[in-house]
RNA sequence: GCUCCCGUAGUUUAAUGGAUAAAACCUCGGUUUGCGGUACCGGAACUCCAGGUUCGACUCCUGGCGGGAGCACCA
């Protein structure tokens, strides 16, 4: 449609004779000044040397089979026809779970990395943040006609690892004992506050075990440290299970480590001696240096990145297009790597993106990971879970007792609150404002979901069926945003930008609960209700694709 | 000190260079016995400062001020 609009302006501009004119046709910020308008006789009245609005007469005059009204300084608005929003609200329940993907990305294959969890260490609130970043950017890819592979790096040597596997024989841990992966993270706390202390021979004796455990040579240490990696690993799956993910792979630094150091030791025109180590001069290009293997020869994150990139594609096949979202934190290393790589694998580097998005901050204060002192995403879901469960016990005692119905609300108030806003920049997460269920929230959005499923089943009862055969005279106003849930999902995939999807599902919710109390849909009496039941519907599809952007859940029930 | 990101109602967040800067929380005042009031309607309230570019600036440029992240062997 928008295209048609700009096809005809076009053809317009060139009768009056105007060239190169940049203009825009958009979505007015006001629903109530028209469906599209465009600035095209602000800008070219500068050309032609005369009044906008009269230039806008001129345009307007010309274009044929449009609805159209000049306003403002010139704007140009337009307005649908009827036909239009019944045609597309039809599509939208036809359509179901493809209803609003789209062609950006069709045939392309795309890698996403998220998550990023480190083996032995707590999976904590801050894994949670990111990998809602993460699932949405790939779901929004997937939506695009992606082929989507999903990818989880996971750590699984260094010092914090040592400093786990210390910790773990202080604590008598044994390969035969059952420990949990809470236990690890008591481990990791007590080798790393005791590496950070004054006692030499600790640390003398950490960094022997990193070494150990990096060539494998001790076998008492390589048995420890097999059973606690494959204890956080499958603690891992779990979380992954409960919050909607689903890898296609999975990588591990103990891999990339050694095919990082024989890339930078391949490369010595790249990486150049610095006081012992191998380092990349990123001063030449405007960026810092850094050091790819240290000087005891070991790999550091960047060597290991820099493997990584082909890992994927030897194990995966080419793709197109590789995003690995992050926490902002490494952002600048991520120039200096992407500089390095493009000498080492220029065609991986120039379809790598890292996203660095802002941290999530609890209104209560800054978590930290080096300490120790971190909150586990479970602990958290466990927590948030609890209380929406005692909510929908007073609001809905017959479904009080399902615990996964209250995790699924609890991750839909987490979830949209980390994706709310912006993702580049930080936020805040404010557990009462988003388990307040009301305005703008995930299970504000569930809540009309659900209560939409609840009257389309009372309409049923009273003999509505849902269609478009009797249309009411003009659009209801949520007609005129349901259509433009494809273009949301576009533009917030092209703008990796889920919060785009998230504010117009509570734009369409809001205005589907005003529609909703002006409006009786489960009555057989009125002329209009098959209509009025069809595009309830289309707002229940339209919320539930929207959510699963999200990576929230749309239960029917809450 | 240098680099990058960011400064919008009391608070949390929106706004490809466009119309009266938009929502939600909070607050104040209301809601037709009509389908889930976890809803709806209305009021009050905002662009850090100073310049510049533009018909038009929250948006772009310059300089301040304030916050975050990073600045060589952690990731």
């Amino acid at each position: 449609m928008k295209q048609t609009i700009e096809k005809a302006i076009t053809g317009v501009l060139q009768e009056l004779e105007v060239a190169n004119v940049p203009f825009t046709v958009e979505h007015p910020a006001d629903i109530a000044h028209g469906d599209y308008a465009s600035n095209v006789a602000l800008i070219a009245a500068k050309q032609l040397g005369k009044n906008p609005r009269e230039v806008a007469e001129e345009i307007v005059a010309k274009l044929e089979g449009f609805e159209v009204s000049i306003a403002g300084p010139g704007f140009i608005n337009f307005n649908l026809p009827r036909d239009f929003f019944a045609q597309k609200v039809s599509e939208s329940v036809e359509q179901k779970e493809q209803w609003g993907t789209h062609d950006a990305l069709t045939g392309k294959t795309y890698f996403v990395e998220y998550t990023d969890p480190n083996p032995f260490k707590e999976f904590h609130i801050g894994h949670l943040f990111t990998n809602s970043v993460g699932e949405s950017l790939s779901r929004l890819v997937q939506f695009a006609g992606a082929d989507t592979k999903r990818l989880c790096y996971q750590g699984d040597v260094g010092m914090h690892v040592a400093n786990a596997v210390w910790g773990m024989q202080q604590m008598s841990l044994t390969p035969e004992s059952s420990f949990t992966a809470r236990d690890l993270g008591k481990a990791y706390a007590l080798g790393a506050t005791a590496y950070k202390g004054e006692d030499e021979v600790v640390k003398t004796a950490i960094k022997a075990l990193n070494k150990k455990i990096y060539e494998r040579t001790d076998e008492e240490v390589n048995a420890l440290y097999d059973k606690g990696r494959e204890v956080s690993l499958a603690y891992f799956q779990t979380i992954y299970e409960m919050v909607g993910t689903d890898f296609d792979d999975y990588f591990f630094e103990s891999e990339a480590g050694p095919k990082g150091k024989e890339l930078v030791l391949d490369h010595p025109d790249t990486f150049v001696d610095g006081d012992g180590a191998k380092v990349f001069k990123g001063e030449e290009y405007g960026l810092h240096t850094r050091v790819f293997l240290n000087s005891e020869g070991l790999p550091t994150y960047e060597a290991k990145e820099l493997a990584l990139a082909k890992m994927k594609e030897d194990r995966l096949g080419a793709s197109d297009h590789s995003i690995i979202s992050t926490a902002n934190e490494i952002t600048e290393y991520f120039k200096v790597l992407k500089k390095a790589m493009s000498f080492v694998y220029p065609e991986l580097e120039a379809k790598t993106e890292h996203i660095g998005h802002g941290t999530v901050r609890l209104t209560t204060g800054k978590m930290s990971s080096r300490t120790g002192d971190v909150i586990a995403a479970i602990d958290f879901v466990e927590e948030i879970t609890d209380t929406a469960q005692a909510r929908i016990k007073e609001a809905t005692p017959e479904l009080g007792e399902d615990r996964q119905l209250a995790q699924q609300i609890a991750l839909g108030a987490i979830k949209y609150a980390t994706l709310k806003g912006n993702i580049l920049q930080d936020t805040v997460f404010d557990k009462e404002e988003a388990l307040s269920f009301e305005g703008a929230s995930g299970p504000y959005l569930q809540y009309t979901h659900a209560r939409i499923c609840s009257v389309l089943k009372k309409a049923a009862e009273a003999g509505v069926t849902p269609a478009a055969e009797v249309l009411p005279g003009q659009p209801y106003t949520i007609e005129r945003l349901l259509y433009r849930f494809q273009e949301v999902a576009r533009e917030a995939v092209e703008d990796r930008a889920p919060h785009k999807v998230a504010q117009y599902l509570t734009e369409l919710a809001g205005a589907f609960n005003t529609f909703y109390a002006q409006e009786k849909i489960a009555d057989a009496t009125d002329s209009n209700a098959s209509y009025k039941a069809l595009v309830a519907q289309s707002v229940a599809q339209t919320l539930k694709n929207g959510l699963w952007l999200l990576g929230i859940e749309a239960p029917e029930r809450m």
